[in-house]
DNA sequence: CCCCCCCC
């Protein structure tokens, strides 16, 4: 019998070896690129072959032509299509090519479909169990009637099997007579929500198989059933659940679908000795000091010591008016660069950092602000705490050896080094491009010249307490009161808050410098300009007066602000650095190259 | 049926 024939009766021929007729992309309704395969295997042939994705690389490079005579070294089956008339598909998730097309120049045999043999009892029962790993039926998890429970176990006792499983790859929501068999990726943590449609509690889960992965959503009552029996790592049976088109702008999961979790929802521990087919998660470690290149919001996985670690921090977001508590993590690695990471809700507060764990981080989002680019956990990102994996170790000795010692490249550093990694923008076109009229602030920079420092109001008396700069009341008698703290004290810090008109060839905008960016522009302490302001009148005229009309690069935040019912556009200096021609004249000559195509290509 | 991840 033809070893295609031996294949769809569900028998497990090891690494058979077949003759290619021909391969064709499928279409499928997203841009996911499928292969069909037409396999011979001289007596039949057969057109339910797929080829997994992660071979599509030697459909590429031209590999698989027809003729081709290949091994399948690794490869599964499953039944697709309405139960009865289903249809076996076959896919191929490793080959070697032992012939080349040109090389066996035509087709071997007279091969049939097979479709067109005598058909044998093809029902997944029937098939035999050289395969089958028996599953414990007292692991079996159903909450429901006794009718489902019977389902269950008559579906998996025994019988299943990886050839009797589907592909993740396979699912849609046409058709709902499907197990998979998958590995638990990751899993969130259990939200609440409550909004106008509303309210309840969910988590979800990333689940994965050799063809792909798929997020799977838990619900209320199926949230409480299934939370503590889903563990991550672990690999289970799943059945029964409802399958609609994914929504792409929340998951960066390779899948069209994801699933939901209904009242018929199974979910099955797979014994160890039988996931050996379903891969471990892959990780697509970048260097740290590769992520400084990377665009802004891309995805990044990752491997660091975590050297050093900051205090949980709560918050209210202002938009939202949710509070959140995030931790940040500096992450350092053998490209001798350093990143910080952060941490969101309970995976920030349980973190503990003091032993410097090796951290492995899976669809971390990058953030850039100021120049500067951090890591962020957000949706589907996944953290490992000290993995067992080569790199983790390799890692361990290099840092428990004085490797972090000396990092140079701070990646998340703001004022990165000179780099001009903000935009460029003259003040005429942040006007005419109506920045800070979104959301969020934007930010720019541009070289300016200093007009006119405002004396009156450029500085405050402010609350004492480190964290605390509330303006304080002068009580009169030599105590000043903070209504943040609720406090009077003896002494106070001065705080700078400038106004200044600054300029550049195309218009004047007035900005504001707070403390820091004050202290840069005078050049003194916020303490000494205070002092000067109040007790010494031409010191500080001096002060004042030595600024202007010097030119400076200045990194401008700008943001609609409302003041009573009128909004204004507000300009606050970030920084203001000294002109580094050389730095500033590449960027210049960059710009006309833009502008005019003329010059050598960098 | 969620889908929020701030601030610098």
């Amino acid at each position: 019998m033809g070893v295609i024939a031996r294949i769809m009766h569900g028998e497990d021929v090891p690494q058979p070896v077949l003759q290619i007729l021909g391969i064709k992309r499928i279409n499928t309704n997203s841009d996911q690129e499928r292969y069909r395969l037409l396999m011979s295997d001289g007596k039949y042939y057969n057109s339910y072959a797929m080829l997994a994705s992660q071979l599509n690389e030697m459909q590429h490079k031209g590999l698989l032509t027809e003729n081709t005579i290949v091994r399948l070294d690794k490869y599964m089956t499953s039944m697709v299509g309405k139960e009865g008339s289903g249809k076996r598909v076959l896919i191929v998730t490793e080959l070697t090519v032992l012939k080349s097309g040109e090389e066996v120049k035509t087709k071997l045999g007279e091969p049939v479909t097979y479709e067109n043999a005598a058909k044998p009892e093809a029902a997944p029962k029937a098939a035999p169990a050289a395969a089958s790993a028996p599953v414990k039926k007292d692991q079996s998890y159903n909450y429901n009637n006794n009718n489902n429970n019977n389902t269950m176990n008559s579906t998996m006792n025994g019988t299943l099997n990886s050839s009797l499983t589907h592909p993740i790859a396979s699912l849609s929501p046409y058709q709902n007579k499907w197990v998979i068999k998958a590995r638990v990726t990751s899993k969130t943590a259990i939200r609440t929500w409550s909004n106008a449609r509303g309210e309840g509690k969910l988590f979800s889960m990333d689940l994965m198989d050799e063809s792909g992965e798929i997020r799977a959503t838990a619900f209320k009552e199926q949230c409480d059933k299934f939370y503590d029996l889903i563990e991550v790592d672990n690999v289970y049976f799943f059945s029964k659940c409802q399958l609609k088109p994914a929504n792409k702008q929340y998951s960066q999961l390779k899948n069209d679908y994801e699933m939901t979790f209904t009242g018929e929802t199974m979910v099955q521990l797979c014994d160890d000795a039988d996931d050996g087919g379903i891969p471990e998660i892959k990780f697509d470690l970048v260097p740290i000091s590769q992520v400084a290149s990377m665009e802004n919001k891309a995805a990044v996985d990752t491997i660091g010591i975590c050297k050093d670690v900051g205090e949980v921090q709560t918050f209210t977001s202002r938009t939202t008016n949710k509070e959140f508590k995030k931790r940040e993590l500096t992450l350092v690695d053998m490209s001798n660069a350093a990143i910080n990471l952060t941490l969101w809700g309970d995976e920030a507060v349980n973190f503990d950092g003091h032993v410097q764990p090796v951290i492995l981080v899976k669809g971390s989002r990058i953030n850039e602000f100021n120049g500067g680019k951090s890591l962020s956990m957000g949706g589907g990102s996944i953290l490992k705490i000290n993995p067992d994996i080569p790199e983790a170790h390799k890692l361990r000795g290099w840092f428990d050896n004085g490797g972090g010692d000396n990092i140079s490249n701070l990646v998340s550093a703001r004022t990165g080094g000179g780099s001009f990694s903000t935009d460029w923008v003259t003040l005429k076109d942040a006007r005419i491009r109506n920045l800070g009229s979104g959301d969020k602030p934007d930010y720019f920079q541009c070289k300016a010249v200093v007009h006119i420092v405002k004396q009156e109001n450029a500085f405050y008396k402010s609350c004492p307490q480190t964290e605390c700069n509330k303006k304080v009341v002068d009580e009169g008698n030599g105590q000043y009161r903070c209504e943040r703290c609720n406090a009077a004290y003896p002494n106070f810090k001065y705080r700078l808050l400038i106004n200044m008109s600054i300029g550049d060839w195309t218009s004047n905008r007035w900005v504001t410098c707070f403390n820091e960016a004050g202290e840069q522009l005078l050049k003194h302490t916020a303490q000494e300009v205070g002092e000067a302001l109040e007790n010494d009148p031409t010191s500080a005229e001096k002060m004042f007066g030595d600024i202007n009309f010097s030119s400076f690069i200045f990194k401008l935040r700008c943001k609609n602000e409302m003041y009573g019912d009128m909004t204004r556009n507000k300009l606050t200096v970030q920084s203001m650095t000294p002109i580094n021609y050389k730095e500033y004249n590449k960027h210049l000559i960059k710009e006309l190259k833009e502008m005019t195509g003329i010059g050598p290509a960098n």
